[in-house]
RNA sequence: GCCGCUGUGGUGGAAUAGGCAGACACAAGGGACUUAAAAUCCCUCGGUAGUGAUAUCGUACCGGUUCAAGUCCGGUUAGCGGCACCA
């Protein structure tokens, strides 16, 4: 009888739900799995083949989890705030909560489709103001604790969006979504103090387990430094203080570099001979994009300052100080001292305009390229540090600075702060009031949540607010200080917000007292294991790894770090290779697949694709495979024999397959895993015969990667209850191993033949054999043998002359 | 430029901790069944030589360590991802 797909899908999809056969149990007794993906952003587009890669395998981890008796959580929910809902909305003139909840509904039926064992009962949405509420009351918190404050800034400024971006939206100067010009423009914004964490969140990277890639590019980011703050004199009076990793190369230092926005500038107004030129300058700078800047940094441009000078505090020489937008006034202290024998940047500056390049670490040629390492080179021509590496040089110099009141050593990172308002409608509203004469004020707890006002007309207003900025009966309000006249803050939260502590709220999703039970994660927490995709490592990662850290310093949590492990799949690429986009027509519709060959094919075909860590392009062919596969397990029905147990010859094969297939789930090795089934399965067809029990372990196993025709089976077998909370199977680590062996034997290392064994025969006879072996014989013929290697149940070499 | 990852048949990919390279699939070719097609089943499938047993070369390239290297070490090269004037 042929499989019928739709018909056994439908029928299974229906009994788990009405049996809640998924539900997470309240029973703190039992060891818990927490299993976490990415929840999506719900958008019109649809669901997209690359989501149920991530979603089928943690599926299968927590089903497998599930069948060795663990409480497991896993769940789904909607990160639904965000632009393109918006712009839709815009467009249409239709409210963003309506196409929120047509495409909540689309997404959700089509996860259905492919059989997820989610908790359906813990679905959340960003959007709720009941799920919201806490977004805003973690944000009071961060208030509350000086985490958030409100900064006049450089923002990036998207002229087609017509919004301000975060640093991170900003990719190659242009922006993130949309690829419109970003330039800068000031505006007041309110800002997370992510930077306080910068040591945390390194730190914390050593106690989780989490893939080398995500690590190492979170620490990149993060970009933590160690060097020295140095106070520099000046010809005028004040001290010029400079940040710098290489303290030991101060007698090198031949001139000084000051950004163009540095606050000296302006103090030193009088005393600049050519004021109007470095004004100029640095209004040519402000005016380039970060696009431009980053064009331009070949070439490096700068103004002296004429009038003033610094003083060298160990050589004690006058130097230049000059404004060059090669430094940053965003990082260290928005000033350097150059030190062109030692530094590429200042080599090539002091290059162009003429000036002198000092060697003071030996090993290179200071006149042909600056010399930066700092392994092996010695100190040079810098007085007291004589004959000194550089790291003992560091130290001494260090400790000089920091007895004369100089200098002091000093940590630096690339992080900054979290730039956290959006002039957007389709967000949490910031709940803070301002009073004219109480300043910022936060919303009462009790007045949470703070919700959206309902809104005819969602554009921007052009002019770097919000949309709610309209709104003036919602603006207008009263301080909760003093009682009197005060307005609503207009920006909204970035997307990134509801993202950072959904997890948390999957635990206890329907909690009107707080967003979670304490007792409930203390049991849940942390999550066992999340897996999602690279690109948010730098972003989401990072962001809620700092919220859950700050809620865990004032305790609203009972653990430091909130994840335990994150791994992250490969994308899946277009049939051509490419990176799947409407743009290049080259989409894949789950639905389709689902449609043709159900949804079973559908999650072993994005499994067995390939390396599930690695990029792989999709191949409509390659389908075929997987329904062929999961056709023949079916027919197996047909052959099956009376047989309880495995049989004789099938043994062994039936404990190794248990035993990979279970050590597969748990290393993401779900391509080998179906290989595997699929081996077995093609030997039960060459024997054209199956016992009960070699089927019903088979069912046990395909049924994390196939659950509708696994339980299909396991009912028409027989078996009471449900395949997918079944037992999984055991297996035997003692019958793991055949009876017999065959061995390879190598001359000089390469294979000329093989014996067969009892696997519990000894060295002597083995080798006994592979010397009678006919071909290895004729190899032999005539030379010495050297050596004898054998490598028990591996393999047996003869190194002759 | 810096950091990280990856180079294996026509294709996707296997290969525990240095031990039979190419598992499992797809595609292709041949055959069986069929009025025919689809589906299914069987065979072949890295290169070269040979009817064949077999020999020989072969995991991006060059070199090294080892009885033995896709795997380890040094160098080169190509591709991907991240960061990018961070002093």
């Amino acid at each position: 009888m042929k499989y019928d797909f739709k018909a056994t899908e439908a029928k299974w999809q229906k009994v788990w739900d009405e049996n809640k056969t998924f539900k997470t149990k309240d029973d703190y007794s039992l060891p818990k799995f927490y299993g976490l993906i990415e929840f999506p952003y719900p958008s019109g587009a649809g669901l997209h083949v690359g989501h149920p890669r991530s979603y089928t395998a943690m599926d299968i981890i927590s089903r497998y989890k599930r069948m060795n008796g663990f409480n497991v959580m896993f769940t789904m929910g909607w990160d639904a705030f965000g632009l393109p809902t918006e712009n839709f909305a815009m467009k249409n003139h239709i409210h963003p909560e309506i196409v929120t909840k047509n495409n909540v509904a689309r997404f959700k039926s089509q996860l259905k489709s492919l059989g997820l064992s989610f908790d359906w009962d813990r679905e959340i949405n960003t959007t709720d103001p009941e799920y919201y509420k806490w977004t805003q009351w973690i944000f009071l918190q961060l208030y509350k604790h000086g985490l958030a404050y409100k900064k006049e800034m450089n923002v990036n400024w998207c002229t087609s969006c017509k919004v301000v971006l975060a640093n991170e939206e900003v990719v190659n100067g242009v922006c993130e979504r949309c690829g419109g010009q970003v330039v800068h423009k000031v505006k007041s914004q309110w800002v997370l103090k992510i930077t306080e964490y910068a040591d945390k969140l390194i730190d914390g990277l050593d106690t989780v387990d989490f893939i080398p890639p995500v690590v190492s590019q979170q620490k990149n980011w993060i970009g933590r430094s160690h060097g020295a703050q140095v106070k520099f004199d000046t010809t005028e009076g004040h001290q010029l203080e400079i940040y710098t990793t290489r303290p030991d190369t101060l007698f090198g230092a031949t001139y000084m570099v000051i950004a163009p926005e540095h606050k000296y500038v302006d103090m030193w107004k009088d005393k600049l001979e050519n004021y109007d030129e470095v004004i100029a300058y640095r209004e040519a700078a402000a005016k380039k994009s970060d696009m431009e800047r980053t064009e331009l940094s070949k070439e490096k441009t700068g103004i002296m300052l004429k009038g003033v000078n610094a003083i060298n505090p160990v050589t004690g020489k006058e130097i230049p100080i000059f404004v060059s937008d090669y430094v940053l006034a965003s990082y260290g202290t928005g000033a350097i001292m150059a030190v062109p024998g030692h530094d590429e940047r200042d080599w090539e500056f002091a290059t162009k305009f003429g000036l002198p390049i000092v060697e003071v670490v030996k090993g290179g040629d200071v006149t042909k390229a600056a010399y930066t390492d700092c392994e092996s080179g010695q100190m040079t021509n810098s007085g007291f540090l004589d004959g000194m590496s550089v790291e003992e040089a560091k130290k001494a110099i260090v400790k000089y600075l920091e007895e004369k009141g100089i200098g002091e050593e000093k940590v630096n990172y690339k992080l900054r702060d979290w730039i956290f308002s959006r002039q957007r409608y389709w967000g949490e509203p910031i709940p803070m009031v301002y009073c004219e004469k109480c300043g910022w004020q936060p919303i009462p707890e009790d007045q949470l949540p703070l919700v959206l006002p309902e809104l005819t007309d969602y554009e921007p207003t052009g002019e770097g607010d919000s949309p709610l900025a309209r709104v003036t009966d919602w603006v207008n309000t009263t301080c909760p200080c003093c009682g009197g006249p005060a307005k609503r803050e207009t920006d909204t939260m970035p997307q990134w917000a509801g993202s950072s502590w959904y997890f948390l709220r999957y635990i206890d999703p329907h909690n009107d007292k707080t967003f979670a039970d304490w007792d409930r994660m203390k049991y849940w927490m942390p999550v066992d294991w999340y897996n999602g995709g690279m690109e948010h490592t730098t972003l989401h990662l990072l962001y809620s790894r700092f919220w859950h850290k700050f809620l865990y310093d004032i305790g609203a949590v009972p653990c430091p770090e909130p994840y335990a492990k994150r791994t992250s799949h490969g994308m899946i690429l277009g049939e051509n290779g490419d990176k799947m986009s409407k743009s290049r027509g080259n989409v894949v519709n789950p639905d389709d697949i689902v449609n043709e060959y159900g949804a079973d094919t559908f999650r072993m075909y994005e499994m067995f694709m390939g390396d599930f860590e690695k990029a792989a392009p999709w191949s409509q062919s390659s389908i075929k495979g997987c329904s062929r596969f999961l056709d023949r397990v079916w027919g197996l029905q047909d052959m099956v024999s009376d047989e309880e147990g495995y049989s004789a010859d099938m043994e062994s094969t039936f404990h190794k397959l248990i035993k990979k297939v279970s050590e597969d789930i748990m290393h993401l090795g779900f391509n080998t895993a179906i290989a595997a089934m699929m081996s077995t399965v093609n030997d039960l067809y060459t024997k054209k015969s199956v016992t009960k029990g070699e089927l019903k372990t088979l069912i046990l196993l395909l049924s994390p990667f196939a659950p509708h025709m696994a339980e299909e089976m396991w009912a028409q077998q027989g078996y009471e209850g449900l395949a997918s909370v079944a037992q999984w199977p055991e297996y035997d680590e003692a019958k793991c191993v055949d009876s017999t062996v065959e061995i390879p034997v190598q001359v000089n290392g390469k294979l000329r033949g093989k014996v067969t064994v009892a696997a519990d025969s000894d060295k002597d006879y083995i080798i006994a054999l592979a010397l009678e072996e006919k071909n290895v014989k004729a190899q032999l013929e005539g030379k010495s043998i050297v050596k004898q290697i054998y490598v028990p149940g591996k393999l047996v070499n003869i190194v002759v002359k």
